[in-house]
DNA sequence: CGCGACGCTGCTCATATGAGCAGAATCGCA
DNA sequence: TGCGATTCTGCTCATATGAGCAGCGTCGCG
């Protein structure tokens, strides 16, 4: 397109879009026929002068959802445009109301729905409305106790989902991380424990999210860690956690040893699952969810634009 | 519009405007019939959840011009496009690229043409193509070799829209402003300085902009006020000066005294002129950019989106 | 200078869209 | 509950738009 047409393209468009001109009028304006008109709209169109933003809390980018299932091999992503957002919170609140929409809509509703814990499932969970199934039942899929924190946020969490959804919710009562291997060992084989376990392994679905590995992890706010054991695991590796097992760019286990010592699902077990929905977002989780996708992890993502992009264009 | 009604708007949004699709193909994707998905894209579109954006430098916003002609009484007004602008100095070169578009396209072309000069006009010499016009003379409007700085810029600014419309230069040789009455009424009453100043008075059209009142002044980089000056101007109630003369909000001379040493135009010999072409730009400039349109210094304003929008909400 | 190739123009025709309208559904109020 | 008023729905019809195509002009190359 030369000079001449490219400015002429944009006073048609302008005429167009804001003006509510025909082509037709618009050719007579700019002493132009309606088809060179059209076609000097689609020009500018083509060449991305014009841009098209829907505006809503609620609104999604269904091209980069495509790119996401098309490019990164997943079942279904859910992108929640970041237009018009104020601050980062709103893109939480965002993207936990579109994880909220995905599991309402879900087809067939899950019977057992294995969740984990932390403040994206908390809000999704505050999202979800009432009713949104009929007898779901919820079992946590990672320890959730928290230890110096107002217990019960984790369970708190699972709860509303499972009392929203019509059903009941099935607790894993043991702590995220423990401090000897032993100990966590012994956790692991109680009959009530082991038989959670054994539930969240038989779930029809999972609902998970991903810590980054920073200081903001809610595994140092919960005590499980310190600020020096994240330090270490960034410098072997871990870009992050899911279900509290933190994992390097590729997914794989930065630290064997902390990692025998978590509770709850392997990553493995938790590949297994028919139906893997994470819900990641925020500038600090690019790098854990690029590894949550490229490992596979998640079958179905649900997300924000920026990340979506950082998914797709690094 | 109901909640409903509001999320099933933003999903057709998506699918036509994000995928495309016919508004049919819509209404079989959503089960509804395409009338109703017509309505609810006209809906969406109503309560302004979809938002379309021309991005381009020569972009400009013909609804905000249409309300400044209206509702600030002006013979015609330039918008530029704020959309994707990456930092000041690009809006200063969009306006700058605007205004002469707008000379270029002016008709009649003037014959004589006067001019003020500063950093706004040199940039829009800069951006005249050669040949926009044939035989444009141009006269100065007010004063302007500079003190201290390289001279000529002024001169250089008026000759180069000469020379680029194909005509010759008249410059003012006298400073801005003089240090005492005597000395700028020995300067006004020499038989050259005013012969140019009659040729002003008589010029087809003005093409000045304003400078803002505070340290950033062309005034005080010139040499002619000092810090001390303007900060007293502003005391004054001064918003900004327009060829030389500092006005307050409502377009008043602030100080009398200084007037009455300043070489050039008056404002009331400016107003009085057929065709005044105002441009300016830039969130410094919106105070004096009202006082300005307010007083009815210019017919023609080329400004900026954001200095339009403060104009007509405030 | 001649000739083929390419791109641009203005058209016809099919399709998508918006205006307007009559009947159906819903609401508000007694 | 009944009834008028209002809104909503699905339609017809007119208009706006995009696809495709033939003719023209222009360009590059021999």
């Amino acid at each position: 397109m030369d000079e001449t047409d490219e400015l002429l393209s944009i006073r048609a468009a302008e005429l167009y879009y804001e003006e509510n001109k025909t082509q037709d009028e618009i050719g007579q304006a700019l002493r132009l026929t309606r088809w060179k008109v059209g076609r000097l709209l689609a020009q500018a169109k083509q060449q991305g002068f014009i841009r098209i933003e829907i505006l809503h809390p609620r609104a999604r980018r269904l091209p980069i959802e495509r790119r996401l299932r098309e490019e990164r091999g997943l079942d279904d992503a859910i992108v929640v445009s970041s237009a018009g957002v104020s601050g980062a919170e709103e893109l939480q609140a965002r993207t936990a109301q579109a994880a909220a929409d995905y599991l309402t809509a879900l087809r067939p509703v899950p019977r057992t729905l294995g969740v984990s814990w932390g403040r994206t499932l908390f809000d999704i969970s505050q999202h979800l409305r009432n009713g949104w199934a009929t007898g779901v039942n919820v079992v946590q899929i990672n320890g959730g106790v928290s230890l110096n924190r107002r217990p019960g946020t984790a369970a708190a969490t699972a709860v509303a989902i499972a009392q929203k959804g019509g059903g009941s919710a099935t607790l894993l009562p043991s702590p995220a991380i423990l401090e000897h291997l032993a100990t966590k060992e012994a956790i692991e084989s109680d009959r009530v424990v082991a038989g959670v376990i054994e539930l969240a392994r038989s779930a029809d679905a999972y609902l998970f999210s991903a810590g980054p590995a920073d200081h903001t992890s809610v595994h140092i706010e919960s005590g499980y860690l310190g600020d020096r054991d994240v330090d270490l695991l960034v410098q072997k590796g871990a870009v992050g956690d899911v279900v509290g097992r933190y994992i390097d760019s590729d997914g794989n286990i930065v630290d064997p040893a902390l990692d025998a010592r978590t509770i709850g699902l392997t990553l493995d077990e938790l590949r297994a699952g028919p139906l893997r929905i994470a819900v990641i977002s925020g500038r600090a989780k690019h790098a854990v969810a690029d590894a949550v996708v490229r490992s596979g992890l998640c079958s179905v993502l649900v997300t924000d634009e920026a990340t979506a992009l950082h998914l797709l264009d690094g």
